[in-house]
DNA sequence: AGTAGCTCCCAAAACGTTTTGGAAAAATCA
DNA sequence: TGATTTTTCCAAAACGTTTTGGGAGCTACT
């Protein structure tokens, strides 16, 4: 591969001048730049990008580190924004490095190195949990990075996050089975150990709240890890006595919702919006929510405005214009500085 | 950031006792070692990936590049294999650059400047055309790479390559369909612009030969571009007299499948098995084709096969013990010197 | 004619590592 | 004891850029 000094012995020029004419420095004759950039073309010349990341302190590269963990429940999301988050990179000449680790101890040193060895300019973190020493990890190495979601304790560490408002996709989804006069909601997630569970959490119950419904332990199941245990809670549901049996199944995710519905399908039990059928509804609305039968009701994750909104938030702070970061989405709600809130879109489907 | 100097002083040694010493190597007495690694350890002391890469020529990243257009049937699969890859890399402690474009214009510039630049050691490749001009870029660069797909001309040009065999796919389940009695079979596709379409065509032509069935134009839509294109091919196939109507569709993916079972639903037209239901089957096995109704018979893409073959062929390249190369999938069939063909496998569902 | 100001170019330093080719000090051998 | 080997360390070069701080050679002004 040729390097600056074979253009610059090619040209009979200084590698000063090539590199300032290739450039477009306007301290290089016209006619020498022409030249010079025939010369390059030539030669199949293509600046090292690691030359000069080293000189100028700069890779034009962020990572984007998720926890790669096999849950039952988290892989299908990120697959779908790591797509939208490399095509949005190109709008500010950005590479996007992929960088996870499934084992959740090897996970910090793999974050750390990629953090501390100045491989990229800035991260973009995932899968936050609600206590995540990530965020100080990364605050300790002074790099540059957004949160996807955020932990219990945003706002003391005020930390620059982009999060979806899962309470409130909860809250209008709730809301929506209330109108149609149910009553007995369950509630069914995946353990605690990631924010979004909680928050979705909160969201259920501040919708009780609301409405004057008393809590009820057995309608919810919040430790939920496989597909067996879906159908086994299932039907322990549906053991109760009818009086007690749930009206509507709010599930904190489509994946969860989609077993469910399964589950419900197989033990014969009809579900849909209609009285005397069992509503379920989902959240997230993965691409196959719209093709489950019935139609999975869900909240929709803004994707597109989210990776927008994580790519914008981060540049702003990596070119250090800090101080007017100013989110562009229309439904962002600023819950301090550079700390911003999406909202979820409901979707009425079959299922609710 | 401290850097090697930072740790070199305070330990009282050299740089480049603190280099070998972080190295591993043996010309260095343990107690300085010792004492070194906990001073870069209080310093927090991490090398840089980016002088390191400049000295050592290797970047430990390789890219990932494919087309990021907005097909109608592409994004899916993509937003599958990325996932996998990154995990994949992991083993062999390799980075991902994600480098796609979405107008194809920028795309080779794109590529040229991640491949030219020496910021990874290897690519892979996807999205294969019928004819691709990438390859000759990459191979003209001389930069390691592996296509996830191949050319029409892959046997003179004679690059590294991993493809799933969609002809053999497709005959499986053209068969298939044929053992039911089904005799006259549309075949829908998109453009022929990718390879994938041009070979899994290849496959429902050969079927047809083999059983001895002639070839219907009015039965063979191979531009569908738009969803509006499917509903409209489906009511004109539909609108023939009854002895010429389909009684199987072949779509070419799961994405157009499911466009295809929704239309004929919207129809009117029972999707099924049984004789008098008109059979329908996709190919990929995307995550939603288990959750339609009726459930998607289609050809599985081994995905995490695939990703492996991928990894396990560039990391042999890149390592220059091309020679031994020798993918370990059992279904991979050999077409060249590092040329490989993995099977689909049938999976047998509901809508045929 | 002298000087100030352009235009166009360049040598050298810097970025932070690893590698090379010893060299001093310590240990071992004869 | 002197010679040899082993252990432990280091100075300098190299990787390929960009940036800094000028310096010729012209042109234009007074």
């Amino acid at each position: 591969m040729p390097n600056i000094f074979d253009v610059a012995k090619r040209a009979g020029v200084s590698i000063t001048t090539v590199s300032r004419a290739l450039n477009g420095y306007s301290d290089v004759n016209e006619k020498t730049r022409k030249r010079i950039l025939k010369i390059a073309e030539e030669l199949n010349y293509y600046p090292s990008a690691v030359a000069r990341s080293l000189q100028g302190k700069k890779t034009n590269t962020i990572a984007f580190a998720p926890w790669l963990r096999d849950h039952i429940e988290s892989r299908s999301f990120f697959k779908e924004i790591v797509g939208v988050l490399a095509l949005g990179c190109l709008k500010y000449d950005l590479s996007l490095l992929v960088s996870g680790a499934d084992s959740s101890q090897e996970t910090n040193e793999t974050l750390r190195e990629v953090a501390g060895s100045g491989r990229v300019d800035g991260i973009i973190l995932a899968d936050i949990k609600p206590e995540d020493e990530r965020i100080a990890l990364l605050t300790d190495i002074g790099i540059p990075f957004v949160a996807f979601g955020r932990t219990s304790d945003y706002q003391e560490l005020s930390y620059p996050f982009i999060d979806i408002d899962g309470a409130a996709g909860i809250r209008e989804l709730v809301e929506y089975v209330y109108n149609q006069g149910r009553r007995r909601l369950a509630y069914l997630s995946g353990p605690f150990n990631t924010s979004y569970s909680v928050y979705r959490f909160n969201g259920y119950r501040e919708s009780l709240n609301k409405f004057g419904i008393a809590e009820e332990p057995r309608l919810i199941v919040a430790d939920l890890q496989e597909q067996s245990q879906i159908k086994e809670t299932i039907s322990k549901l549906f053991s109760l006595p009818e009086s007690q049996r749930p009206e509507a199944i709010i599930a904190s995710n489509d994946t969860l919702a989609l077993n469910v519905i399964n589950s419900l399908t197989e033990m014969g039990i009809q579900v849909g919006s209609k009285a005397g059928q069992i509503a379920v509804t989902g959240f997230d609305d993965l691409p196959f929510a719209a093709f489950l039968r019935p139609a999975l009701t869900t909240a929709r994750q803004p994707i597109e405005d989210t990776c927008a909104a994580l790519l914008e938030l981060l540049a702003a702070i990596m070119g250090q214009n800090e101080a007017k970061v100013k989110i562009s989405q229309t439904n962002a709600l600023m819950l301090g500085p550079k700390q911003y809130l999406l909202k979820p879109e409901l979707v009425i489907r079959e299922s609710a």
